[in-house]
DNA sequence: CACAAGCTCATTGTCGACAATCTATGGGGT
DNA sequence: ACCCCATAGATTGTCGACAATGAGCTTGTG
């Protein structure tokens, strides 16, 4: 999964689930809409079988809703689903945080720093862009949840969570003020780590996530429910 | 899943589902072993695609890893294994605990104070045996998580993790003393949820299953690596 | 005109067979 | 004797078709 050496052989399945995955979040499957397998397997011109192992994964991360013998339903977004989305991840990631602090090697923190670094000059580069919020933000989260070396953390929020968060995150259009700020509290988290304080860095991941909530809720109120 | 309206059709998935499941995580299929599809197909008398369907959401609860083209594979327990499952416990039934101090009904609290009155007498009767490790406080727990209205919480503590902290206790053969210490912290528990203390209640459960993974690290120990 | 029962049809669940891939054994080379 | 490679067997991934169940419409009735 998140293990680059592990699961290396492709299949079918694993193509058309990146391809669903993509069009959920991104929106070109409408939230709520319903799910037919006849019709996916035409479009990506595959059997129903492997088709059926990519609903199953996507149900696992929380994209589709699967009733038996009814069919299966993209999710809906939902303030409440918002909530409950963020409740968790305060928590679990705050975790991770101070689990890295004890668990991350110095070689490992040495390239988180260096990760920051390069995401300064390009945002400084291409300010207001959002592919600070889309790739870096994200790409800076996971690397402390996988410095945690908690397999089932890891599993539960890189697997199962990540995606429900992007598909917030895209489709409530996320750029805005928060880019650079955010910046701040990722360094913030990173010395934490750095000095082996976990108990600081799991209060200072909570909080930069609470914020992160909050300024979605404010686009989610602007847009309507 | 656990919401018992939902999910009424059932299919011949999760029958196979629900057999290899207690088959798991009662050690009749061994940890480590690996599963052979034609195998359980023969000796459940049923197609491979619905039990592809059911290996797919054991691999989904932990209790199978699949490796594509190589099939899979019994989980092996092991004190690294325990030693993650129950940090993440700790943090995410101490958060369910706070929640289900915010949110639950009273009516929903005094049917708890029911149960663990039930319990009480329950365990006078049968002084020694497991069934209070194995079903009352895996009861006590699924009531308080559910309690705590985060879907995304449910799912992850109910479906997922439940049975792998099952397993760990049934091959491990929980019994022993600390039947009677468990019920009181339950009973702490659910007093303080019941003064609307999330703070507390959340800071009780933590160390309640802290308490419990001290309990079976020692058991593991005695057992072998 | 509103509502319920029955039917039609589409969709999901299941099946058996074929193709692609991995594992294991045996032969050849150094 | 040891190691590498090729072949044989078994297992997984995929396919198309059939059976069972749910959804929507038509029809008949109060």
């Amino acid at each position: 999964m998140h293990h680059p050496s592990l699961r290396s052989p492709i299949t079918a399945a694993d193509r058309v689930l990146l391809e669903i995955q993509r069009a959920i979040v991104e929106g070109e499957i409408a939230a709520g809409s319903k799910i037919s397998e006849p019709e996916l397997a035409k479009r990506f011109d595959l059997s129903r079988a492997p088709l059926r192992e990519a609903l199953a994964r996507l149900e696992r991360c929380h994209l589709i809703e699967r009733i038996p013998n009814a069919g299966a339903r993209v999710v809906k977004l939902s303030t409440q689903g918002l909530l409950s989305l963020y409740q968790l991840r305060e928590t679990l990631e705050g975790l991770a945080c101070r689990l890295a602090a004890e668990h991350m090697a110095d070689s490992e923190i040495a390239e988180l720093r260096a990760l920051l670094d390069q995401h300064l000059s390009t945002q400084r580069v291409r300010e207001g862009e959002s592919y600070y919020q889309e790739a870096g933000d994200l790409d800076f989260h996971y690397r402390v949840i996988l410095g945690s070396k908690n397999a089932y953390l890891i599993n539960i929020l890189c697997d199962e969570l990540y995606y429900l968060v992007r598909m917030y995150r895209v489709q409530l259009g996320m750029n805005g003020p928060r880019v650079s700020r955010a910046f701040d509290e990722h360094k913030a988290i990173l010395n934490a780590i750095a000095n082996r304080d976990g108990e600081l860095a799991d209060l200072l991941m909570r909080r930069h996530i609470a914020a992160s909530r909050r300024n979605i809720e404010k686009q989610l109120e602007q847009t309507g429910t």
